[in-house]
DNA sequence: CTGTATCCTAAAAGATACTG
DNA sequence: CAGTATCTTTTAGGATACAG
């Protein structure tokens, strides 16, 4: 990803670039359905991503407030992450657009053997 | 991308293969706001991609039904591409995604400070 | 338990030249 | 004009080991 995308878009870059990412809106998900999660919950609820992307995928979010991560201080140590209230006003596209790929999964698989 | 996307989302990944095309929804939306459009006329109005990219990129939307092709029989040679009505039934959520992603640039950024 | 660091491979993106 | 073919570079993703 050398490239920029152009002016007209790039106000939405910032959030493209995760959009991009395969396994980011998954995690995204998967928090946002089970509500606080800690690490390992998500690894293995998400039993095909490797630990370095989750951890990338996770800091990410995190980083741009889409989710939060709340450290206690237990032994062994523990972690909990969940969608912020900024995250949750994202949630909704999100969702219409994944549900928008579920529903019509069909319709895209018939259109591509047409293609043969 | 070399791992699955699991059981649960996976119905959605025919779509999130080209959502995660960095160029795939910028084409989609050039094509869907200047209506039907020729392949240097997308070429020029996004300067920073390539013609590999972008042809691949209009293969990929063709081939799943999203956008359409048409080929007339002109010298020299003329193509248009359009949204097809599958396309349409997507538009509304890549553009409310896309918009969230631009009224929220601003808090992204200021999010990503804190972090430095 | 919750990650990070390292190293490696596979895939995407880019530049450029060329064809019908 | 509308692409494809080829080649190179860049980036994402994965396996594994290990640190706090």
């Amino acid at each position: 990803m050398a490239k920029k995308l152009d002016y007209e878009y790039c106000k939405a870059a910032p959030m493209l670039e995760w959009l991009g990412n395969k396994w980011a809106l998954v995690v995204l998900m998967k928090i946002s359905e089970n509500g606080p999660v800690r690490f390992n919950e998500l690894y293995r609820t998400i039993p095909s991503v490797s630990e370095k992307v989750l951890s990338q995928v996770l800091r990410q979010l995190t980083t741009d407030g889409i989710i939060r991560r709340e450290l206690f201080p237990d032994v062994p140590p523990r972690t909990e992450y969940s969608v912020t209230e900024f995250g949750k006003t994202l949630l909704p596209h999100v969702e219409a657009l994944l549900n928008w790929g579920r529903e019509n999964f069909e319709q895209i698989i018939k259109n591509r053997q047409k293609h043969y």
